[in-house]
DNA sequence: GGATTTAGTGAGGTTACCTCACCATGAGGG
DNA sequence: CCCTCATGGTGAGGTAACCTCACTAAATCC
């Protein structure tokens, strides 16, 4: 158990992130959304029309937070605030026909950009990376 | 080439990310550092006195943004300025004796929580994970 | 039907960055 | 030797993406 093996896998893990991060941001970039925005949209791509606190939670950041994120896409016109039928103090989020375009955007330059990343991997390596990681997040 | 593996993987991947840098931030956090000072403090514990401007490259910062780390730094004892005697506009960076029991004490915590990640993975994982995150780094 | 909880948001703060402008110094060319 | 240009550091001011706290309106519990 070398301890400098588990200090390299931390900083490899964090290089190859730095590294993914990048490409991401890149891919996001032409389509002038910014990563924050771009995942709030990827969940109401996925997950349907939702509360800002739903929201809040898939993205993990507090509810406060989320109704900024909301506020900046609603003035973008990509996501529309109404009422909620079933309880009076609560809106529903859900994507306006720009919105779901511009998700639809943003997930093909994401999986576009994950697929150059990862392409360099065989077959066996990427079922290797994947189980091990799915063992990693518990 | 299903593209959803794909979209999964690079999900996969940040899920990790997201875990182990909670722990990192844990790690620091009975220091009293945050992780932005820890890089920079671990930076100039490896590489040892540098001028601002050096330190801005290795933390890929603008170098004034530099400046105002040191500034935190200077401020909590952890780092001194001292004027270049080879160029009179420059100043060179050193840590202190708190700085550099502060670095060791950084280095120990990040050390303990990777140790503590990945712990629940077998030799053998860990090995592939390693050399899949290697071919990954390029 | 009064107390408590919940949904959303205004106000204001923090962190970790950024650019632009500026000054002092250093280095090269005529 | 002086003049120009490049370089090191920093003041001023800005931004993105978060945060907490306090508040209102509506729902729910006892």
């Amino acid at each position: 158990m070398d301890p400098a093996a588990d200090e390299n896998l931390s900083e490899l893990f964090w290089s190859v992130a730095r590294t993914l991060r990048h490409l991401n941001k890149e891919a996001l970039e032409p389509l002038n959304v910014s990563p924050s925005h771009g995942r709030a949209l990827a969940v109401l791509m996925r997950h349907g029309p939702m509360r800002p606190g739903a929201l809040a939670e898939h993205l993990r950041i507090a509810p406060r937070s989320a109704t900024e994120v909301v506020d900046d896409l609603q003035g973008r016109g990509l996501v529309e605030r109404t009422p909620d039928p079933a309880d009076r103090r609560a809106t529903v989020l859900h994507l306006t026909a720009a919105g779901a375009a511009a998700g639809d955007a943003i997930r093909a330059a994401r999986q576009a950009a994950a697929e150059r990343f990862f392409a360099g991997l065989h077959e066996a390596d990427r079922a290797d990376l994947t189980r091990i990681l799915r063992q990693l997040r518990e």
